[in-house]
DNA sequence: ATGACACACGTTATAGCATAACGCAATTGA
DNA sequence: TCAATTGCGTTATGCTATAACGTGTGTCAT
């Protein structure tokens, strides 16, 4: 029974990335908000990315690979999956029109992907499953 | 019915990097690449970028977004599913260990992920799926 | 043939993402 | 009090990727 989060009372820069972030609609680059931040203060690069190694690690913010960007966790309805209350591995749906980022997890898909790590006895330590496309908002 | 792939003579670039990759038991950065080929007279990271995205684009290769690398496909056993012969979404495991990559695919996943699409109107281009862990090699 | 076009290629320069290495200041707890 | 930890600020550097330019070569309709 691990305690994945617990966001311990954030430092003043970790606020900060964390405030643009949540305001943000779309996934921000480190460099952007840093752009962002400039007034409050910050100088460099490092600031930026020290904060978010922590704001990962408490949970609170998502690293979008396929777009070397960062989100606020939003779990979107539902905190369905008990345990503690990390939820399994998250899921992103990214448009590439928009740029909105759609966060959503699903039991089945962990399971399937559990499986299939347990049958090759691989161990998996983080999974990320990103979607791209084009959200109905922009199709329409 | 689409022809995802049809790798149409590989042009002498082209076949180097492609060459560089099957023989990496690893992914390999473009720059990695690029120092690899040294030799046969590419100097510039372009040289391996444009025959990267012509690769990617015949499905003969693959990008890692979680660690900005390639590598050579290998649909390991079975080519189960029909189509022409494009597979669906695949997906790795990639040891932080040794390195090495699994690549799959499962239907079961695919088509959950589809369903949630589906169900929120949303159109995928591409999904990424990348699980990152320890193999049962290195585990031992 | 010839001109228009598409495409691969080579080169230089630049943009964008991320971390190494140093030192300082505040906090905590033995 | 002293050592250990943690966050912070700064400078410098490294890795990843693309823009913009020009060249050569093949195809093919005219």
């Amino acid at each position: 029974m691990n305690a994945p989060v617990s966001s311990p009372a954030l430092t003043k820069n970790q606020s900060l990335v964390f405030d643009v972030l949540t305001r943000s609609d779309a996934p921000m680059s480190a460099y952007t908000i840093l752009d962002k931040l400039r007034d409050h203060g910050f100088r460099a690069p490092l600031q930026v990315y020290r904060a978010l190694d922590k704001l990962l690690e408490f949970g609170m913010v998502h690293r979008l690979e396929s777009l070397n960007a960062f989100v606020a966790c939003a779990h979107p309805e539902s905190d369905c999956c008990a345990k503690g209350h990390g939820h399994g591995t998250v899921a992103f749906a990214i448009c590439e029109s928009c740029g909105h980022v759609f966060e959503f997890h699903d039991h089945a898909v962990d399971h399937r992907l559990g499986d299939w790590a347990k049958g090759k006895g691989f161990k998996p330590a983080k999974t990320t499953i990103e979607i791209r496309g084009i959200c109905s908002s922009c199709a329409a």
